[in-house]
DNA sequence: GTGGTCTAGACCACA
DNA sequence: GTGGTCTAGACCACC
């Protein structure tokens, strides 16, 4: 996979680490057991502090989503679920709303926005639902 | 309508009082002409600083969703769109994929998010598409 | 570039600083990534609380003409053009009109204006027709 | 002639006035020696407070534009020039370079502020080169 | 070092 | 009463 961290975004820059591993876990371009770039490597790469790329994988350690095997080296986490369905459902719940109020805010139809979520989703890699945490 | 701040949100105070009034309009609790509690009758509510609610007002004012009034007040304006459809998109696209990238790492499958996304979208107070903006 | 507030002005120093970054960019004095003084170095220049300045920033970086880099600076935006031609015009017909107010107001003719645009024009560092936002 | 307040305008209910009278004069609407609502008139039409019709029109006769005739009322001015050609020159370079400016940012090019210029010219009513204060 | 947030408290303009 | 501006000074996150 590919990382590039944009100088010019307002985000900090362990955040856009973060989320693009995120997005390719979600994307299916990172699979489980897949090994991350050592901090090492991907300071030099994106010439970034190694503090700043050390701080997001412990980042999305926290969030269970990567593990972290001393003197290995940090590889994509499987898939937990550790919350319970409720509580997932809760967090989505949270981010749709404020995805819905922002479409509103935009102008945006009911259907448009549901057609873009359609289209959108079509890039993602879902989980069949039998293979789902229940 | 009711407002109110955690202070255990990583959102700063002043963005949550934001988020808060944009998802009021959204959902049509707030409409076109009402007017939003004064900054400082707000601020005893709240029990936060006076300069932490108006940087609130003055940041939803700047999107053009409420207007200040010197002297008078708070309220929020008529719709406006003045962004080009192409920038609304791409801010509305910029969601809808941490949306998924939510959706998809919390283990939900496609078609559970669509249903989740319909059923929150009847709570909110869409634009027709004839009203809507082009 | 060198700034300079006014006592003496009306205008609140925060916005005479909006004002001039403004125009510095217009100008072409500031280009797309130049460094903006730092908040606390230009607070120290023009002996303000640096609290005015952020706010300039801030201001700044709302309208999309600059873009603050928490821990890095502040920047000159890559020019963008979010808005509708429509909510452009009208935006700019009206500064128009304040202009053609005044000249007449002060007793200026017709021609007179339109030598006085043609000539600060040349000062100005102008899209394009082709690179201009359609 | 018709005056409005906008009560949903960010701008001081007396700014708008002076605003409109101050335009007004420039189209040609308010001629010379016309007079002017009286402040108990125009209070009781827009329905604002007599004191603040009253600043309007103290602002509008600091400018010079009318002329308080006590106890028979308000008066546009006939057209003075108390600023030498150079004052005058200054003042409305300033705005032109302010509209310059806006229009650079908002992404126009110079032949298009200069047709806007001149198509919004022909709604004002200009003074002839001759009859201009020298 | 950088910008971001918040508080406390002051003074002004506007209605 | 309303909002707008400014200061002083604190603490935090980021690099």
């Amino acid at each position: 996979m590919q990382y590039e961290i944009s100088g010019a975004s307002r985000l900090p820059i362990y955040r856009q680490l973060v989320e693009q591993v995120r997005e390719g876990i979600a994307r299916g371009d990172l699979k489980p057991q897949d090994q991350l770039p050592s901090v090492r490597q991907m300071s030099r790469d994106l010439v970034v502090n190694p503090n700043t790329v050390a701080r997001a994988y412990t980042e999305l350690e926290r969030e269970g989503l990567v593990a972290n095997r001393p003197g290995r080296g940090v590889f994509v986490a499987e898939p937990r679920a550790d919350l319970t369905k409720d509580a997932r459902r809760k967090r989505l719940i949270e981010t749709i709303d404020r995805l819905l109020t922002e479409a509103v805010n935009l102008g945006f139809s009911e259907e448009e926005v549901a057609r873009l979520v359609a289209a959108r989703s079509r890039q993602f890699h879902w989980n069949t639902p039998n293979s789902a945490p229940k």
